[in-house]
DNA sequence: GATTCGATCGGAGGGATAGTTA
DNA sequence: TCTAACTATCCCTCCGATCGAA
């Protein structure tokens, strides 16, 4: 124990703290100085856990059949409206928030056959691609950016229109019918 | 001048934060516990020795009586915390959409007490108000932007120590004690 | 000509820091 | 005069419409 002298205003403050009857000094300064304790655990790793759909294209020739293109919706029971979270698309600045988190819920709901969007293209500059780098080649100052969660990348410098144009097409090599492919590209 | 006793440990943990030969405890601990060097936080209205949750009503109509000081804490059992989404903030692409989150929830957390932030202001400018048009006079590119959900706006256009600052300055206007307005700031 | 595509460039937002004031 | 506090300019990044090119 240690006696130390402090101006009347500290003395205040530390005692207007007071969270229980008769607790001391040390007790209300170590609460203010985020001291004692055990530690606190910055942040839980709870979020390890989730993650790791990670996903690898797998390199499998999807043109041979149509039982393939069957086959392709491994997640066949879900769509891409399973995974659109319209809260957070609204909270985005831009199209291109939104561009990328649809595109991210298209992935999530195929992701085996998210390659066929790789085909997906302009005159000269790619679209979708499996690297920044890629995209970058094709074209100047095109704006890759990664779609969340995936091992795909978009380009981002276009229009509003453009995008949308990409979003039809991209919904509709996965197989969506026009009226889903309508409200997909809506929500751009 | 006031006489404490705490234990060692504390004791010198004080003493390891000196900063300047001869420094005094009082001196050492205002550095630590984010007090102003001299007097109090501009708003605070410096309570006298009373513990508690403290905080003062201002203006309010409130109709009865007795209600005033407990009412203060309408949402007594509520704190920021409750209305903090990490992830929400996480998700903001700056500083500012993530201050104004924060301001959102304490606000939620706060809505009848919220006015106290009124006070915070700077040399000249005003760094909270009920209308864009008062902050916007109070400077020139304030950049008021609303508080998500309230009827206040806020300064945005200063750097982000001061944004931490206005974010100190409310939460310990709100009641908050340091070690919550640190973690609150720590948002940030 | 008509149409599609590319990428430049103006605009908005953010915030560090230079500059100002008390 | 010197310093601390505060302001708001200005640079940077992101967007995406527009207009020139194919």
């Amino acid at each position: 124990m240690k006696n130390i002298e402090i101006d009347d205003d500290l003395y205040h403050h530390i005692v207007s703290n007071t969270q229980s009857i008769g607790e001391n000094a040390s007790s209300i300064l170590r609460r203010l100085l985020n001291l004692d304790e055990k530690a606190h655990q910055t942040i839980s790793l709870s979020e390890s856990a989730d993650k790791e759909p990670k996903e690898e294209p797998l390199d499998d020739e999807i043109t041979t059949s149509e039982a393939n293109a069957i086959e392709e919706f491994d997640n066949s029971s879900e769509s891409v409206f399973n995974f659109i979270n319209k809260e957070e698309l609204a909270m985005q600045r831009g199209a291109v928030g939104r561009f990328l988190l649809i595109l991210a819920a298209l992935y999530r709901a195929h992701p085996r056959q998210f390659k066929v969007v790789t085909e997906i293209c302009g005159r000269d500059r790619l679209y979708f691609a499996n690297s920044e780098a890629e995209l970058a080649a094709s074209g100047s100052s095109t704006k890759p950016k990664q779609i969340p969660e995936s091992p795909f990348w978009v380009l981002t410098n276009s229009n509003t229109t453009r995008k949308k144009m990409m979003l039809t097409k991209a919904a509709t090599s996965l197989g969506y019918n026009h009226s889903d492919v309508e409200k997909i590209r809506e929500l751009l």
